[in-house]
RNA sequence: CGGAGUGUAGCGCAGUCUGGUAGCGCACCUGGUUUGGGACCAGGGGGUCGAAGGUUCGAGUCCUUUCACUCCGACCA
């Protein structure tokens, strides 16, 4: 396509709230433009295509494993959530409104509940399972305070997908299954990540993995063995318990508990000196949604002490009503890996993915049934599955950038080479620019003509910002039949001749 | 919700203390000179100064109220 007649607004100066690299070049590269600073982001042409690229390999990879893409209604029945039980826990996260009749609805922030209401309507033996479907639809989340751009929006695309089984081995097969698909998705892409072990949060259920990004900037936390396999989120990390004895020094941390319909109860968890209190672990072993610091001076009547701690600590220390030993203290930088005893270390990454053993969770609280072999109703044994198709936008660009702007992965990339001709009153570069556009296109290579009558300068920049894999210049030395190849990553410069150009550029740029 | 701050042209900001013609840079439009690393000259368009009320001959500026957003902490793909 012609730059000249692309919506592509390129800027110099860098958004004011923008700190993210990936927030930056996305925005200066006219890829994105923000709705009102409000965690809302319109797609401009180069954007769009960069997440149809996206999409197009989630989907690809997806059908091939056998998973069947449906399109769930964005607007959802705030029934349904409270069906679920969901309602309370999602809390304000979820964007509620009412139509003209009064009814209640919600804006879906993921879609259990939609997919398990179409399958209880529409499968009814065993004859039909397993079956896995998945969406790439917008979804929204009314996030508390939305940042970096399109890391965090509060609208963002996402895939989810739902997978529904006769029993939990089956399921298991499909998540093992998944998290092979993930990883060819990932690799695909062109994205250096890591598969963590993860907490399952407010979705719910079992075993849960993530897919991670890894990158400086991530908001999130692993923990990654140095000698072997094993990577967690930190908030699900374990390590190879440490061993007190019994004149060991201890801190109480006192927390107030909040339950469903705004109960709380006041806990006290108990650690061992120098160790930190994991919240998620924490909310965990008390079955509560969420902690907070609470300046209670009482005794609390509930008392976790972290379980490694076991033998060296007496409970008749604590006047409670109630004692628990669990695994409660964040895994620290040094510690031992539980399954090779390796050194632990911490990276940060940006969660791209997150694959879930669901169970029953919602099959049984949605009465969403099934009859087995012997006519019997069996509640549905579900996984579910998730990519962050806009976040990862930002997670490609935050781990491929340079100084200059973007660098996008040859999967990802809005086009794939981008014609620059220096000096477009030169009828010659003018000339030989078409020519090559037009040979491209007639080979099907996606190509970015700027044929704008800007100086060469600001065509460079913009060219270094807007990151496509390669480049060629048709500028001063085309007099002596010379112009020039560019490789985005690195800036490397290639003299070619003009006769073998076009056999030059399409070896290079689909090798 | 707790703490800090900001609202003035599409974007980034000055002007507010000390009331008196609405400013600057970038971007945009016209003409000309330029053309290998964000050119230059000349001319031009664009604003209910976040909103409401008040004080005053006169308010971007002072007073009151209100709304919005940003930044730092607890949630998430």
């Amino acid at each position: 396509m012609k730059f000249s007649t692309l919506l592509i607004p390129t800027s110099k100066e860098t958004p004011g709230d923008a700190s993210l690299a990936s927030h930056i070049y996305l925005l200066r590269g006219g890829f994105i433009d923000s709705v009102g600073d409000s965690g809302l982001y319109n797609f401009l042409p180069l954007g769009k295509k960069v997440l149809d690229k996206i999409r197009f390999v989630v989907k690809e990879e997806l059908d091939r494993a056998g998973c069947q893409e449906v399109a769930l209604s964005f607007v959802t029945p705030e029934s349904l959530w409270r069906e679920s039980g969901r309602l309370e826990k999602y809390g304000r996260e979820l964007l509620r409104f009412k139509d003209r009749k009064e009814n209640n609805f919600v804006l879906g922030p993921t879609h259990e509940e939609m997919m398990v209401n179409l399958i209880r309507r529409t499968v009814k033996s065993y004859k039909q399972l397993p079956l896995h479907l998945y969406q790439i639809n917008l979804k929204f989340r009314d996030e508390i305070r939305p940042r970096f751009g399109l890391m965090r929006g509060r609208e963002f695309l996402m895939k989810d997908g739902y997978s529904f089984h006769v029993n939990r081995e089956d399921m298991q097969r499909e998540f093992a299954h998944m998290e092979e698909t993930y990883k060819t998705i990932f690799t695909r892409l062109g994205v250096d990540f890591r598969v963590v072990e993860a907490d399952s949060g407010a979705i719910g259920g079992t075993g849960s993995k993530e897919f991670m990004v890894l990158a400086d900037s991530g908001e999130d936390t692993i923990v990654i063995c140095e000698s072997c396999e094993y990577g967690a989120n930190i908030e699900a990390a374990v390590a190879e318990p440490k061993v007190y004895d019994e004149g060991v020094t201890y801190i109480s941390v006192k927390m107030k508990a909040h339950y469903d319909e705004g109960k709380s109860k006041v806990i006290a968890f108990v650690l061992p000196e120098g160790a930190e209190l994991q919240e998620v672990k924490a909310c965990k072993a008390v079955g509560a949604n969420d902690l907070s610091v609470s300046d209670e001076s009482a005794q609390a009547p509930i008392v976790v002490i972290e379980q490694s701690l076991g033998a060296a600590v007496d409970p008749h220390d604590f006047d409670a009503k109630e004692i628990f030993y669990e695994d409660i203290s964040s895994v620290k930088e040094g510690d031992r890996c539980v399954h090779c005893g390796g050194v632990l270390r911490y990276t940060k990454g940006i969660e791209v993915g997150h694959i879930f053993q669901l169970g029953t969770r919602y099959s049984e609280a949605l009465g969403c049934h099934f009859l087995d072999e012997n006519g019997k109703s069996v509640p549905m044994v579900m996984g579910t599955y998730g990519i962050g198709v806009s976040r990862l936008l930002a997670a490609i660009i935050e781990q491929n950038h340079d100084e200059r702007g973007c660098i996008w992965t040859r999967e990802c990339a809005p086009f794939i080479v981008q014609i620059i001709v220096a000096n477009m009153k030169d009828e010659a570069q003018k000339a030989w620019g078409e020519k090559l556009y037009y040979e491209m296109r007639e080979k099907g290579i996606e190509v970015l003509f700027d044929d704008r009558t800007k100086r060469f300068g600001s065509k460079m920049r913009d060219y270094e910002l807007i990151g496509i894999p390669y480049a060629v210049v048709m500028g001063k030395n085309l007099p002596e039949g010379k112009v020039e190849f560019i490789t985005r990553e690195g800036m490397v410069k290639e003299e070619v001749g003009i006769e073998d150009l076009s056999l030059f550029v399409e070896k290079r740029v689909l090798s």
